[in-house]
DNA sequence: GTCTATAGGATGATAGAC
DNA sequence: GTCTATCATCCTATAGAC
């Protein structure tokens, strides 16, 4: 193994990962991800076995993690704050904006998630319900307990609105111009603050 | 001319936005395109000169007459009541919400719109944002208006999570499954006034 | 596990007849 | 305006040497 640091297997899916975010799934050739992880053509055959199956194993590595988080803060935010609204919203928006954040390709992925949501008709679409749907139910939960007297349908309409609007910020995709002077952290730390808020008087409404 | 009702110019739009829709752009070939509509595949290019062109022109086909809606609501909304944030909220979200119902492709586009963010494709982004970018403005303005001692940011941000929930509903992305017995139209209707009453508490806050 | 080489096919675009 | 035919390029995937 001459690199330690990061396997190939791992070069390649950072690769793929900026690479999928910046051009797409379809957008994006093995030959680009290869040479950009450094490593021969043939070896994401080897490694995936195909061009799907290395796109799924990009979405799982970050999902797991970004899942796991969003629950555990979810846990610590009903054990600190039972029936306060803003700690669960944040425990959902952070994670997302820490992926965002990360130095290491994590930034990419937003956009790889909003593009998922487009392939409406693909596996991955479902792929993504199945494992993790859960998620999304807890908070659903969870929320109803701040929020009585929503409807159920009400409550997942919600739930969409915020996820929608999550997506579109931290993908960077609005209006909205970094000031110039303002790092790209900060930029996306003040999206978060504002749309907890946003969220939190939309959800009790 | 064969066929006087559709052009073939207007069958290449009508075939590339579903197919745009369902696979994105670069996952759609031009000879997916032509087969669908029925015509040659040198018929992109004698009459949209390349793809590039024709995605934009996919575009301007819908776009510019939901600007317009926009716009025209907007002016109405001013007029009639004036100082009301609902009703301007109302002339941004419903416009949409007609084309997403539209029986005449328009629902494939609203998940074009979505693609389109997902895509980050950087010609694509210059020319809506140069062609629309007026009316994310008025909007703004407007909106300033109703809601006093908002920052600029602020209220950019806050249009930006309006907008992004938006795409997000009327492409139909979330959990949120139709309960059987409701139609389709009804079911975005719906989605259309709690996102209303959601955001119109969110630029409150 | 990593490489070279290549098979086998699809792609965007165009030239030129009608 | 519409067609056929074709170019040059790119693609994914694999076979086989090291």
């Amino acid at each position: 193994m001459a690199n330690t640091q990061f396997s190939t297997k791992d070069r390649i899916l950072g690769a793929a990962e900026e690479l999928f975010a910046q051009h797409g799934f379809s957008g994006t050739s093995l030959r680009q991800v290869t040479t950009r992880a450094d490593v021969n053509i043939a070896a994401v055959n080897y490694h995936f076995g195909s061009k799907d199956n290395l796109v799924t194993e990009v979405f799982r590595r970050r999902m797991d993690d970004m899942s796991a988080q969003r629950l555990e803060r979810l846990r610590q935010a009903q054990e600190a704050s039972p029936g306060e609204l803003e700690p669960i919203l944040a425990a959902f928006v952070e994670p997302a904006l820490a992926l965002a954040q990360d130095r290491n390709g994590g930034g990419a992925f937003i956009r790889v998630i909003a593009r998922a949501y487009a392939e409406k008709n693909d596996g991955l679409r479902k792929f993504l319900s199945e494992r993790y749907g859960h998620v999304l139910r807890d908070f659903a939960r969870a929320m109803a307990a701040c929020v009585p007297g929503l409807s159920k349908e009400q409550l997942y309409w919600r739930l969409d609105f915020l996820a929608g609007a999550l997506t579109y910020a931290m993908a960077d995709f609005g209006l909205i111009k970094r000031p110039t002077g303002v790092s790209d952290a900060t930029h996306r730390t003040k999206a978060a603050q504002e749309l907890i808020r946003f969220a939190a008087a939309g959800f009790k409404s």
